[in-house]
DNA sequence: ATAGGGTTAG
């Protein structure tokens, strides 16, 4: 004989979530239907996997009314996380006056906010160019003895103020976490390379860089280690990219070899193809002054040489100095 | 079985 098994909530919410995953949110919802006829009701964590597919597919709306749905239908009152994802929902549709009133509506109600409503917060003011209010929020956070600031949070305080290339005040936030036992990590050195870039400082990016390689090697033997030296750095595409987009940009090219070499060791492949139109559109011309003094010559023959040797790594003929060559003898548009 | 972090091509 075979046992008849029944479904449980937690079987039909597995459900619900994997078409939520695919975007079905049609079909999501004939599964909740279901699990109210056959008598297996939904729970929260039902509701917040819904609330989240319609947030996904920037239907604010209909997760607000699913929230008066689960409340006055379902008798099951929306908790932090269902907040959480509303807030999310707003920012995701750049409303970051409703991410606030949603936050809001929760403390009137008595739910207390969590890490992660508060750096959700943070992040509706960090997305709409508002770090002073981001900041704002985080201080509130510290003042609030519920809740402990983490990597995450210090991380959107940065992000808000890298947004608008506001530098000096990034820098001055990663010095705090650094104070407060925070080692800014790959995200937040990102954020601050893509701050750089906006802002137009690449002098910025090579400290950048000098920081982030020392990162990037493990403490060898014998080298005195405790407990406050930072954890060894894994770089990821985004950070080196910008940090090497602006090095090729500002004609750095012995810092931009280190950095493609740096992408290379961590299996990550450089985008030649970008950084030779960069390369041919801004600094083909380079060093094709006839006018130069001998006095000037010498000073810049060392990164002459590291533009050939960049050159050479892209692949681009290394002896054309004072030619006319141009894009369009790559690309055949001229 | 549910909620938060940078970038993703000038």
């Amino acid at each position: 004989m075979i046992a008849r098994v029944q479904p449980d909530h937690v079987t039909y919410t597995t459900v619900v979530s994997a078409f939520v995953k695919a975007g079905s949110m049609d079909r999501a919802r004939r599964v909740l239907a279901e699990m109210t006829r056959v008598g297996v009701p939904a729970n929260r964590i039902t509701y917040n996997i819904l609330l989240k597919g319609y947030c996904q597919q920037l239907q604010i709306d209909q997760a607000k009314e699913l929230v008066r749905e689960m409340t006055e239908d379902a008798g099951i009152e929306p908790d932090v996380v269902s907040y959480n994802i509303l807030i999310d929902g707003c920012i995701q549709v750049d409303d970051s006056a409703g991410a606030l009133a949603i936050f809001n509506e929760m403390r009137a109600k008595g739910i207390a906010p969590t890490k992660i409503s508060y750096t959700t917060l943070m992040k509706a003011f960090a997305l709409s160019g508002q770090p002073k209010l981001a900041n704002k929020v985080f201080d509130e956070m510290l003042n609030d003895p519920r809740v402990k600031a983490d990597l995450v949070a210090w991380n959107m305080l940065v992000e808000g103020y890298c947004r608008l290339g506001l530098v000096e005040e990034s820098k001055k936030i990663i010095q705090r976490m650094k104070e407060h036992g925070f080692h800014p990590d790959v995200a937040t050195y990102g954020s601050l390379a893509n701050g750089i870039a906006l802002a137009r400082k690449p002098g910025e990016a090579l400290l950048l860089w000098n920081e982030v390689k020392d990162r990037c090697t493990a403490k060898k033997e014998g080298e005195k280690s405790d407990d406050s030296d930072p954890p060894t750095l894994k770089p990821d595409e985004g950070l080196l990219d910008t940090l090497a987009d602006i090095c090729v940009r500002a004609a750095f090219f012995k810092k931009a070899l280190e950095i493609v070499a740096c992408m290379e060791e961590n299996g990550i492949p450089p985008n030649k193809t970008k950084f030779t139109k960069i390369y041919v559109e801004m600094h083909s011309r380079m060093f094709t002054s006839k006018h130069a003094s001998q006095a000037r010559q010498d000073r810049r023959s060392e990164r002459k040489r590291a533009a050939e040797a960049f050159k050479f790594w892209l692949g681009l003929p290394n002896s054309y100095y004072g030619s006319e060559w141009r894009l369009g003898s790559l690309d055949g548009d001229n």
